[in-house]
DNA sequence: TGGCTATTTGGCTATATTGCCAAATAGTGC
DNA sequence: GCACTATTTGGCAATATAGCCAAATAGCCA
């Protein structure tokens, strides 16, 4: 059931194990509203440049990002377009087990 | 930017890296199909009992599943329903790229 | 109560991940 | 060529995760 098939659930956990970051988290949503370079990433997170870099490698590999070199720079663009719809799903999810959390205090 | 809301991050990063594993991204699946108990997921998974019921937490302790204790056996069921839509999104993508590196292979 | 079964928890080692620094690589322009 | 900038890679220490075994907990039934 599971054994036999290993390597399959591995492949698709990767992308999951890409996005189980919060760094990378807020790298993905970032480049919803478009491609950012290294650089303009780094400022934004407040990390060493080599530690960007591997993150972004991280979701490069996993099929989440592409990236495209212009001069000296790198940009990083979103490649799974689709992931973008788990966030609202997560979000939605997260809140109402807040909601829930509270009408259970005030009862 | 990331520094101040690290933390709404890291909440959301939990579901991501609570299916960032093939065992428990396999369990989800499964339950796609209806509710198991522990012991039909651990013979399913071939792994220990203890492990199983750990992996089993950290997908509850994400929101991600719910379980409901009915005698002796506890039964498991997705509560964050939408994340079964996560996986057709990454198995489409990941096939794409297949798909793409054996066109580059045979050009 | 005691014995049995299903599940969880504690503890341990092995392995993986994160983030920094330093060094290497790649592209620009003089 | 050299100097400069942007990014990647290698290496290391700190931390987190995975899996097993053993022990604890919880519910059933006699």
């Amino acid at each position: 059931m599971f054994k036999e098939n290993r390597t399959h659930y591995e492949k698709r956990s990767q992308v999951f194990k890409a996005l189980a970051h919060p760094a990378r988290l807020f790298m993905v949503e970032e480049l919803a509203s478009g491609e950012r370079c290294v650089c303009e990433l780094t400022a934004m997170l407040g990390l060493d440049t080599s530690t960007v870099s591997k993150h972004l490698s991280v979701l490069k590999n996993a099929g989440v990002l592409s990236d495209e070199k212009r001069g000296l720079m790198v940009f990083y663009s979103i490649k799974m377009t689709c992931v973008l719809g788990f966030f609202s799903c997560v979000q939605k999810s997260l809140d109402e087990d807040v909601r829930k959390q509270f009408s259970t205090l005030s009862a």
